[in-house]
DNA sequence: CACGTATATGTCTAATAGGGTATATAAAAA
DNA sequence: TTTTTATATACCCTATTAGACATATACGTG
């Protein structure tokens, strides 16, 4: 359980980290919107926790969780390499998608941008 | 191993893929740069092909393997609602420290933006 | 054809993780 | 103080997975 990857790689986590976005919730509030049994919410919690994914505030007998950024970042980081080469294969798209205009059309130049970058 | 990030979770896996981000390899290559046994490397290759991260052309006896962007972009997009959330703790951060700068210089107004936006 | 090279696959094993049930802890309510 | 509510933890069991080693397959070369 090195890495944030393993963390994710769990589909109750990414769940119960999908259920966090909106607002902070107790461990009751996600067993039971996500049907899971309290030990296993707790367990989830307590890896999450670990792996700075979330953190928690003491409300009388509940835990509020709520989402903690810095470990999303670094799968954000992780992927910026990818990211330049995936956005080089949309270029690519791009290019095949203007050629089959032009075809339908030919008069239009292939002076290229013709479609909006985003 | 169902998601993209069972794939991921493996850090042998994730190393290939870095390998292969700057150009395409052949199994032999990643074995030495990697220094796994063979068999190890081919079944990781295994893996990544199946869940459509890599795909291999025949050179010879030689497998080239290389990326394809799809399952990068399945993380990308699960993390969209996640990068919502984390950019506006970077603004509270940038809050608080256009704060501190206040402390030290408080003739200056808190009229907010005075750090440039990335 | 025999041999070397490159890759894939099969088998076995050890480690690990997740779920279930029971139980411990702690705070509120009666 | 007893009971109830909320959460954490311990223990056991099972399934999955990665790696090592052996072997199969396929192509090229002498």
């Amino acid at each position: 359980m090195e890495s944030v990857f393993d963390i994710l790689a769990e589909p109750n986590r990414r769940a119960i980290l999908g259920l966090l976005v909106s607002s902070q919730q107790s461990v009751g509030d996600i067993e039971r919107q996500l049907q899971m049994t309290q030990p296993t919410v707790s367990k989830h919690l307590r890896v999450l926790r670990e792996a700075g994914f979330v953190e928690s505030t003491v409300d009388a007998q509940r835990r509020l969780y709520r989402l903690k950024p810095e470990p999303f970042q670094q799968v954000d980081a992780w992927l910026a390499p990818f990211r330049r080469f995936w956005s080089a294969h949309l270029d690519a798209l791009e290019r095949h998608l203007d050629r089959m205009d032009n075809e339908k059309d030919p008069s239009t130049p292939t002076k290229g941008k013709t479609r909006k970058r985003r």
